[in-house]
DNA sequence: TAGATTGTTAATCGATTAACAATC
DNA sequence: TAGATTGTTAATCGATTAACAATC
């Protein structure tokens, strides 16, 4: 019932895998995590393509990207794809982020509950105002910037969430790519470029209200 | 030079457009206004292609979704698209925005600086918490969620942003459904069902950092 | 066994790219 | 005019859907 090495959860590791698969991963996973909250044990493709308005066909095309994960007559058991997908994400175990920045949003994140639960950790802060310097915001000690290559290095940090103003993005992107940082998650409503060796997910606020106003002005007429 | 009417602005009103495409179309918007900062007055599609890392091809064909903005052999005025772009998002007119939820996050949205360059205003904030009713933050006033209807009615409010825990967000989205809200931005981790004629953009902060580590530990191996 | 549901293949649909005549 | 760049068409590529044998 709980390990019996049934189905090998090999996939096929040369397959690329197209972008928006990866996005209904997580999407996917919030669902699975809801639906063990609520008590339920296993659920089918059917299920997750409602719970995601998409088809019973694609849930099932998306997970064979990653391997074979379900029992034919049973569907699937949300515990089991839990803990593949979050290994599929790489956050099995969790991450240390550092975030720069302690303006408005930048303490918005480090009281953000919503973190943890999904495994990241925001390890250290980072700001250039004397003000802020040395404090401890939330638990987090808040450092100057000067010091961002040593702490990066020492907390071994891979991720970091920039929240500076726009004007300030880029530099700070350096700076962080130099300390070593592998992927950036950018809050500057700016495109930042990084070498390629350098992840980086931007999330704009005000696009997403721009979004937003598109699809009301648009009303029904479809996206 | 300025407004000589020479081509029509008329793309075919039936063609549904991709939702990727209306995005890519935020994106364009940004870039154009990062331009005309910069002082350049015309740019074409190989160069937004570039700054958005897409083809130019790809620029021309988004573009042909909504009309004819371009001149042969010169490009595109950027303050021309800058005025079409948003006509089209429909941020001509400002926007007035609900926002529900006075905690950590709603705080940062409220002191936002982002929103009103791109056509959008925090117009009323509404809390459950006695401490926070009444009182003022960054100038908006908050009310009590009794008094949803009412002010949004009088206000004449039709986008929401939620901001509340993933528990109450279900029923302050229905709550602002039944005020007459057209458009939603849920911050809050969880999906939330609507009728269809309300739409809703999700923005989950765990979600994007779960993309980024996905990113990262697949690394160059692309995508 | 009968019923349910998977994983996968083939068919369809849609988006991206390349090419080029039309235009300034 | 010659050069540059658009808008659009046709070709390519990739993602979604439908169907179904295999499996529990």
């Amino acid at each position: 019932m709980s390990d019996s090495g049934r189905k090998p959860p090999e996939a096929n590791p040369t397959a690329t895998v197209p972008k928006v698969v990866v996005s209904r991963l997580s999407l996917y996973l919030r669902e699975l995590q809801q639906l063990v909250r609520d008590g339920q044990e296993t659920t089918n493709s059917t299920q997750l393509g409602e719970l995601l308005g998409v088809t019973a066909a694609q849930v099932r095309k998306d997970l064979a990207y990653f391997g074979q994960f379900g029992y034919p007559g049973i569907g699937y058991r949300c515990q089991e794809l839990i803990v593949e997908f979050k290994r599929i994400l790489g956050t099995t175990q969790p991450w240390g982020v550092a975030l720069i920045g302690i303006g408005n949003l930048g303490r918005a994140l480090l009281r953000y509950r919503g973190f943890a639960s999904q495994g990241f950790r925001i390890a250290a802060a980072f700001d250039v105002d004397v003000q802020v310097i040395g404090t401890t915001v939330e638990g987090i000690d808040v450092y100057a910037m000067d010091t961002l290559t040593d702490q990066v290095k020492k907390m071994e940090i891979k991720l970091a969430m920039i929240a500076v103003p726009a004007v300030a993005a880029q530099e700070v992107a350096d700076r962080l790519v130099a300390a070593g940082i592998e992927g950036l998650l950018n809050f500057a409503p700016v495109t930042i470029s990084l070498p390629d060796h350098v992840q980086t997910v931007g999330v704009d606020l005000a696009i997403e209200l721009e979004q937003l106003s598109f699809a009301v002005v648009t009303h029904g007429r479809k996206t």
